[in-house]
RNA sequence: GCGGAUGUGGCGGAAUGGCAGACGCAGCAGACUCAAAAUCUGCCGGUGGCAACAUCGUGUGGGUUCAAGUCCCACCAUCCGCACCA
């Protein structure tokens, strides 16, 4: 066709980012604003797959349409740069940490401005930089003056390949999450942050938020609140007395001896004479054990200590054992075992040869030969003394209160969660601002010195002695006391990377400010995030540790909100396929099937990239990259665009069906939005798209409704969006149009064909006006299926515009 | 072991309890072309049938309902999370 002009995606979308960069479109006036927020990536060398781009791309979407409803957003991007990767390649090659960061923020942001993310780069944020990690180690001094960061000596995980502690939530089944290796046990003297002072508000208040449950569930079962009592059992002939965590004090009575874990400070010394030799080498053999060790020992282990505890409601001598089946670091690190009702002590019960009595009649009798435990709290008590004939249920709960009343404990309540292991033994991190005073002891460095700025070092390798490589650097080290002014030394351990991602989302509404971590103002205008996307694996560790940290700001003052986060939409991966079995499998270099979004960028342009990882499959779900699906939506895109250089230039009226189709395409695409079912909103944008192309051949399509689609595409492909809008006479950004806005009575269609069945199975279709009688309905009905209207009408259901079924015989 | 998610054509997937398979990919046939690519048109779950049509069909087995991919019960498989937390 004469004029026609193809689609090419490499002059508009180049054309658009130039006149975006001129002409930002993001302009606040005095709008609202949204809130719309990255997990903010860590600068890796690799640069970036389509997998990460999913994530980027559906914040972008949504972010457009929010400004499309008038909002102005705050929509920042930034780096998460400390950390590990770095410090390795520093390592191996010699180059400084910041400057091989520098370079791949660099690659990566090119990266990102090609998706045509209106990330406002004026809000940018680096980890590493001294001016944001001056704020993370601010926080930190208040944390300690506020008593929440503290020293301890203690065992903690330590993985012997990254040579560093570990927190807990960076250990999974054992291993290091980062390198996989098998955690150890080393004794460390370790900063801490008392994360367990904020256990309950951090439970209670998932309730407030607009997250995914399985999320909540997560963080959830990680807090593990658990509802007890302590209770007191005297040692038999000594003055100690061993005390019990139990979330089953119903069951107190049938309790008949008790476990202490190996590292209970009273473990070697409740040996007998004759047990001595058995408990000290049981102990010594718990600890050389490893995580992995103790977990996969199936089968339990243990030794009697020759000593027994005084059961204080029946006063019962029991016997007291050890066994690594009992967690040190929970509850007391003591139990006492009721193995008729509970599967653990039922089983060392047996292999030991203990007894067992029942104190919970199942189905109101007692169990003879026990096989396995009884672990419901449902039933009536017996061998139970005065709790006798009482409900389990009830007791249970009664009980704590009972139990405190006598004397014999108390109510209690028992967290998961332990505090956060803070310190690292590493050099790419924030150092932690203390100065250790022979005298004062840890001091705060003060506020008006921060930042401490990390030092160059002429070597990054870990010690692996449990001392970080700063503290080679006796220049840095060697400093006096804020306090005394005496000499003093540093601390030499540095922050988990968690530090400086755990609070990033403040700073980005007042980057460039000096002398506070926010503006109060600003904070209280532009914060909370309404919205954060990102990968699932931030389920527990980053985003517990945010609100935490959001809730001490919120403590000191700092800000006015307790929870960061409002709303959260984890998206799933993109996998590749694996060459020989077909199998989705994660990207990854080693595999070779990576896809670079540079290279489909360069192909297909980066309006086909963002719809297709959007037509993908359904955002929350993993899905699998394929090269011909990508086409498919580059043949999509050029047919619209020929389906709107037929029409721009036509004259056409609007007809009635014009009408429905564009008050329909506004209904399916806005619902469709909302739900954040993206994938059907593209084939939304097809089906339109296909009933258009049909009456480009006839009758042509309005104006009305080529403008309409334009400003629903732009949030989806932005650059053919606004090059369709140029092109219809805008002269103003498509992104400072209104979303439209549908008419229903518009939508709808005079005559529906609907399915007639006969019991249940459809038997031919009949078309009725859809105001028609439900008489006439079912006449007309009948008459189409009259040959198979055999036998007598029992029933005869009408459901306007959809069905009709007649039940038969 | 506990908890969660998922299971629909050759593939990715769509379906407020109301005609299962929208949309796309792949495939087949045709048009255009010397030819190919691109593009356009049509077909496209299985079985039987020239066809009209019949029949089976949403992991398995039951159930509720006029009607079930969708709701209920019991299983199976895959993936993810937690895992001796007393």
């Amino acid at each position: 066709m004469a004029g026609k002009v193809p689609y090419n995606h490499n002059v508009i979308e180049k054309k658009w980012r130039k006149r975006w960069k001129e002409n930002p479109i993001n302009v606040e006036g005095d709008k609202e604003k949204y809130y719309c927020l990255d997990m903010f990536p860590y600068p890796s060398g690799n640069g970036l797959h389509v997998g990460h781009w999913r994530g980027y791309v559906i914040s972008d979407v949504w972010s457009r349409y929010k400004m499309l409803q008038g909002y102005y957003l705050i929509h920042p991007m930034g780096w998460d740069a400390f950390g590990l990767p770095a410090e390795n390649y520093a390592i191996k090659n010699g180059v400084h940490p910041s400057i091989s960061t520098a370079e791949n923020v660099k690659n990566i942001k090119r990266q990102i401005n090609e998706i045509a993310a209106i990330y406002d780069w004026d809000r940018e944020v680096n980890t590493t930089d001294p001016d944001y990690y001056k704020w993370t180690q601010w926080i930190f001094v208040k944390m300690f003056k506020e008593g929440l960061a503290y020293e301890k000596e203690m065992p903690i995980n330590w993985c012997p390949s990254c040579k560093t502690g570990l927190a807990n939530e960076e250990v999974v089944d054992g291993k290091c999450e980062r390198c996989g290796a098998e955690v150890t046990k080393k004794n460390l003297r370790q900063w801490m942050l008392k994360i367990t002072a904020y256990a309950d508000r951090l439970l209670a208040d998932l309730d407030k938020l607009d997250w995914p449950e399985k999320v909540k569930k997560m963080q959830t079962d990680w807090i593990g609140k658990s509802y007890g009592a302590e209770v007191d059992f005297k040692v038999d002939g000594r003055d100690e007395t061993i005390t019990v965590y139990t979330t089953r004090p119903d069951t107190l009575w049938g309790a008949t001896f008790m476990v202490l874990a190996p590292e209970h400070e009273l473990s070697a010394s409740l040996a007998t004479p004759e047990t001595k030799e058995a408990v000290d080498k049981y102990i010594y053999e718990a600890s050389m054990k490893s995580n992995v060790d103790r977990m996969q020992d199936k089968e339990k282990t243990g030794v009697f200590t020759g000593s027994y505890a005084i059961n204080p409601l029946n006063g019962k001598k029991t016997p007291i054992w050890l066994s690594d089946y009992v967690l040190a670091d929970y509850g007391t690190g003591a139990i006492m075992c009721v193995p008729a009702h509970d599967d653990r002590d039922f089983e060392f019960a047996k292999k030991f040869g203990l007894p067992i009595v029942q104190v919970i009649a199942k189905d109101g009798k007692e169990i003879e030969n026990m096989t396995e435990a009884y672990t419901e709290a449902a039933g009536t008590m017996i061998n139970s003394g005065d709790w006798n004939g009482m409900e389990s249920a009830v007791l249970k709960k009664e009980a704590p209160a009972m139990i405190e009343a006598k004397g014999y404990g108390k109510k209690t309540t028992n967290y998961k969660l332990r505090d956060w292991v803070f310190s690292r033994q590493r050099y790419w991190g924030e150092p932690i601002p203390i100065v250790h005073c022979p005298d004062c002891g840890p001091v705060a460095v003060p506020e008006e010195e921060l930042p401490v700025l990390l030092p160059d070092v002429e070597k990054y390798e870990p010690t692996g002695t449990g001392e970080s490589p700063l503290a080679a650097i006796d220049s840095w080290v060697n400093t006096t006391c804020p306090c005394c002014g005496k000499p003093a030394k540093r601390e030499t351990n540095t922050m988990p990377q968690w530090a400086g991602s755990s609070w990033y989302f403040l700073r980005y509404v007042d980057n460039k400010n000096s002398d506070e971590l926010v503006n109060r103002e600003k904070a209280d205008k532009y914060l909370p995030v309404d919205m954060y996307i990102g990968g699932v694996e931030h389920a527990v560790l980053h985003l517990l540790y945010s609100r935490f940290y959001t809730k001490f700001l919120n403590d000191i003052g700092v800000i006015d909100f307790d929870e960061p986060f409002k709303k959260l939409f984890n998206q799933g991966m993109v996998c590749g396929r694996d060459r020989e079995t077909g199998a989705a499998t994660k990207m990854s270099k080693s595999l070779g099937n990576i896809v670079s979004p540079d290279d489909i960028v360069r192909d297909y342009g980066c309006d086909s990239l963002r719809l297709y990882e959007l037509f993908i499959g359904p955002p929350e779900l993993d899905s699998i990259w394929d090269d011909r699906g990508m086409e498919g939506i580059y043949r999509f895109l050029n047919r619209l665009w020929n389906m709107f250089t037929e029409n721009k230039d036509r004259d056409v009226a609007v007809t009635k069906e014009l009408e429905k189709i564009r008050n329909k395409m506004v209904y399916d695409i806005t619902t469709r939005l909302e739900q954040f079912s993206l994938n059907t909103v593209v084939s939304g944008f097809m089906e339109v798209n296909n009933k258009l192309v049909e009456l480009t051949k006839t009758t042509g399509v309005d104006k009305e409704t080529l403008k309409t689609l334009t400003i629903l595409l732009a949030p989806f492909a932005p650059h053919i969006g606004e090059e369709m809008w140029e092109q219809l006479g805008g002269t103003d950004s498509v992104f400072h149009q209104t979303w439209p806005t549908y008419d229903e009575s518009k939508m709808a269609d005079d005559e529906k064909e609907i399915a007639v069945q006969i019991n249940g199975k459809t038997r031919g279709t009949v078309t009725v006006s859809v105001d028609a009688e439900k008489d006439a309905v079912l006449a007309a009905a009948k008459e189409v299926v009259k040959d198979k209207l055999i036998g007598n009408i029992v029933k005869e259901i009408y459901v306007p515009g959809r069905i009709v079924n007649i039940v038969m015989k």
